[in-house]
DNA sequence: ATTACTGTATTAATTGAATAATACACTTGA
DNA sequence: TCAAGTGTATTATTCAATTAATACAGTAAT
């Protein structure tokens, strides 16, 4: 389609997780945090593929489980857009709890580094600061 | 053998990264922080394989690598001992900077949810304050 | 010597994920 | 109407990781 926003999606074909769910959790975070509103349309699955490299058929199992799961819309012969359902926007909390698996991972290995809360807090403090995004 | 340190490792099958790999990347946390020093002794591959009802074979694939990579050393007949390398022993800065890859993907995260610096920060605050270890 | 441990080599089978190449039904603008 | 765009079903193939069941050579204590 024409309309559609540059989604800025990162994905590593090498990274463990797979691909498809990459693209999900992606999608779902940006749906959560309104940057993608509702009615918004996605990428075709065949520009998305192109994009990164990777097969269309992958993005389209990615699309058609946010489907099932109420986030996204089928649009026959169209495309995706973002479904009419307010449940898939977060509040601030609800996002927060989302880090909550990334932070059990970060606090297990800063355990096993034998690193303290203290030093670590003080860590992330400077690699934010270095790798700034704009808030 | 009778005398092997409780690792405490976290295996979960169902995470995306191979279990073999899980194994690796904590073996390699724990000398890193000497939390496992040179000449201590591991759990053998079957009684690790018992504990988290993964293959004796998996955690022996692990082990082997971290015998290439002069993590641990091969006693044949006996066991696994961390290896006489103080290459695998890093300071303070080399492990903070081991948690890069973990920051990389909370930093995504949290701006995909449009969460701030500053709300990420203070969340983990609470995070680090109710999930405490002792340090 | 026997027993009970080590790690590992081997072979086979299974599973999940991704790719590739088509094909189809649908929509829309020219 | 036609061409170009949607997502998706289908089939086959490839690949990495894991499991399973043995088997073997080495060590060490009884």
């Amino acid at each position: 389609m024409a309309n559609s926003k540059l989604l800025g999606l990162h994905v590593s074909p090498s990274s463990g997780t797979p691909i498809y769910r990459q693209i999900m959790d992606q999608i779902q975070r940006l749906v959560a945090s309104k940057s993608l509103a509702i009615g918004d349309e996605l990428p075709s699955v065949r520009i998305l593929a192109e994009q990164h490299a990777i097969n269309p058929m992958t993005v389209s199992k990615a699309y058609s489980a946010l489907e099932v799961q109420g986030v996204l819309t089928r649009l026959r012969g169209k495309g995706m857009v973002v479904a009419k359902n307010k449940d898939s926007q977060l509040d601030l909390s609800q996002r927060l709890a989302q880090l909550d698996s990334t932070l059990e991972m970060l606090s297990l290995e800063a355990g096993q580094l034998n690193i303290s809360d203290e030093q670590m807090m003080s860590y992330i403090e400077k690699f934010l600061k270095f790798h700034a995004r704009k808030n």
